[in-house]
DNA sequence: TTGAAAGCGCTAACAG
DNA sequence: CTGTTAGCGCTTTCAA
């Protein structure tokens, strides 16, 4: 290594010393002499000298670094938490490597074994929806700290997560379109479940089975037909919109839907590219936001306070997600207490001029 | 460590051979006999061996890993940047630690220390504008391999550069303007030059002192000098807005020159915070897009193609410089062959329908 | 082809 | 308080 070529042995020749005494004092534990200590930190001054973690790692166990594995840190959704994440890591000590999935369960195998490879002392991961998650597994069996984002899915029930209430934020979105004077409330979703099937989950919280194993879309979902549920509203299946999970295909499907179903009055977008495609899709329809139809979106997105008028958005403490997640992993790391199984942070309606009584 | 505990030597002890032998077939190099060979990779993998990377790049002196710093992750156009660079770095079989710096010296230079701490083999850097850049100064002549990444300043006129032409960025914008017909052409701008101290740059590429000392904001004023001296344009003082660097500051200068300007016919904003303000500011002014004011922006943002009509921008490709820089990392890394000393990628003008015919 | 051994930089007993 | 010593896991001569 070019750079920083000083070890702890040079600068305990310079400082005449011992190899130890110069590491305790620069280590600041064990305990030195006045003399000793101010010799060692001149010469370490002198020399710049710089601690070699790797060295430090090898000996320790401890890497004081820690992964991030999302599907891709260009999403505003996750650059923000990435934020989050380094800057909570940082405070705490650690390091952060970053990994791009694309959603390709393969490449996240990969990555997960590349930051194992690298020692780091734990993961945070928003993990590929898959059927057998095989990498993630055998991390956690030989006993990586590991923290879910945003999901979890079956095979992961004992991981801690860290996520917003998917239900509740479509929930709330619902509800205030509701008491707003709305029932034709349409959903868009990318989810596939039809509403029978998620039945037992709209009985309100504690009932069924776990719907943090869902994906976030059909937790979403939920939210809307536990809304319907609640206000009496019959649930329409026609009007949940099905899209794929592209700005254009949301267009597409909300601007279909628009031409078959004209008496709609509200819709909300469970998602925050497929509430681009939502706004798009009823501007071309040529509909006025929010007198022809109230909206409410997904997201604190940019644009949506750059139009006219200001979209109304289910908002995620996105930063705060990645410093939870961090939060909750050093724990792990450091304490071997048992963490929170999920950490559930609120998501916020922002009332904007989008949506509109009825 | 209590993952990935087990080591060379034990996947040696259960085939029966020696630990040199083990680590001959499991870094691939040296020779071994193809029955040893199979004993070895057998053992690796009923045991689940996993390379410690730690010790490799304790004997190799390489860590495979590079290290990126940016004012903010979470700010698209480094969002973007850092996907490009974690594609390519993964692809060279590079992982990467981020840091963020907030645009504050001291932060810099503290995460510049545990990058090097941390050995990694290379940084790209965003440099913070500061008088004495003495970290990355420091780490350069301690034969650190850096890239700097859109932008470089006195001090740090040896390393590699990887940025848009800022000039020609701006230059390409205006022109444009220029050729619609537009004559009163206002530029919103962070850069606090007066037009006369940045005389000596207008006169075309290859005079005066180095363009790439000064700040991005400082180059693309230049270009908005030499697209309007080019078309024997009067240089008008009283058009070019000055703002601090938020959109809510932008928003109020363009407010306040729209107020005292009304006999201005086209505007371009040389950044992406600024354009936001920009857009705000003329929208709240009550001004129609582009009949009454034409504008392009900076950036290929969300917002500029949800808003009626789209607003075109100049776009830089973001990921690419994120390739481009990591390429070139990487070349000096391996090679020490001498890399360019500047590379531009060039910007895109995305026409759409913000600036109309005068 | 194979094994023994040294050593990367640092920490942590253990004696002195 | 201080120095000697033994590794952490791996690579790499060097002999055999």
């Amino acid at each position: 290594m070019a750079h920083g070529a000083v070890t702890i042995i040079d600068v305990a020749r310079a400082a005449g010393v011992s190899k130890s005494a110069a590491a305790r004092v620069l280590a600041q534990n064990g305990s030195a002499s006045d003399v000793t200590r101010k010799k060692v930190l001149e010469a370490a001054d002198r020399l710049g000298y710089r601690p070699n973690q790797l060295a430090r790692a090898m000996k320790s166990g401890a890497t004081n670094t820690i992964g991030i594995v999302v599907p891709d840190v260009a999403i505003p959704f996750f650059s923000a938490v990435l934020r989050g994440l380094t800057d909570t890591a940082r405070a705490a000590g650690f390091e952060v490597l970053v990994s791009n999935t694309d959603n390709d369960a393969d490449i996240e195998a990969r990555s997960l074994e590349l930051l194992a490879e690298q020692r780091v002392d734990g993961i945070v991961i928003a993990p590929v929806f898959q059927p057998e998650p095989s990498a993630l597994i055998r991390l956690q069996n030989e006993g990586m700290p590991i923290v879910l984002l945003d999901r979890r899915m079956p095979g992961l029930e004992e991981l801690p997560l860290v996520s917003i209430d998917h239900v509740d934020a479509t929930e709330q979105a619902v509800r205030s379109l509701i008491e707003l004077g709305h029932r034709r409330i349409a959903l868009l979703t990318e989810a596939v479940q039809v509403h029978s099937t998620l039945e037992a989950f709209t009985e309100g919280p504690g009932q069924g089975s776990d719907v943090s194993l869902l994906r976030p879309s059909a937790q979403r979902l939920i939210g809307y037909l536990r809304a319907l549920r609640q206000a009496g509203i019959a649930i329409d299946e026609d009007l949940i919109i099905r899209s794929g999970y592209t700005t254009e295909l949301a267009q597409e499907a909300v601007e279909a839907f628009l031409d078959r179903s004209p008496d709609v009055t509200a819709l909300h977008a469970t998602d925050a590219v497929l509430s681009s495609g939502a706004y798009r899709g009823i501007r071309s329809r040529g509909l006025r936001i929010p007198e022809d139809l109230s909206l409410i979106g997904f997201d604190d997105q940019d644009w949506t306070t750059m139009v006219q008028p200001p979209v109304s958005v289910v908002e995620q403490p996105r930063q705060r997600l990645g410093a939870t997640a961090t939060t909750t992993l050093v724990g792990m790391i450091r304490g071997g207490t048992a963490e929170p199984r999920r950490q559930m942070l609120a998501a916020e309606l922002l009332v904007r001029g989008s949506a509109a009584p009825r």
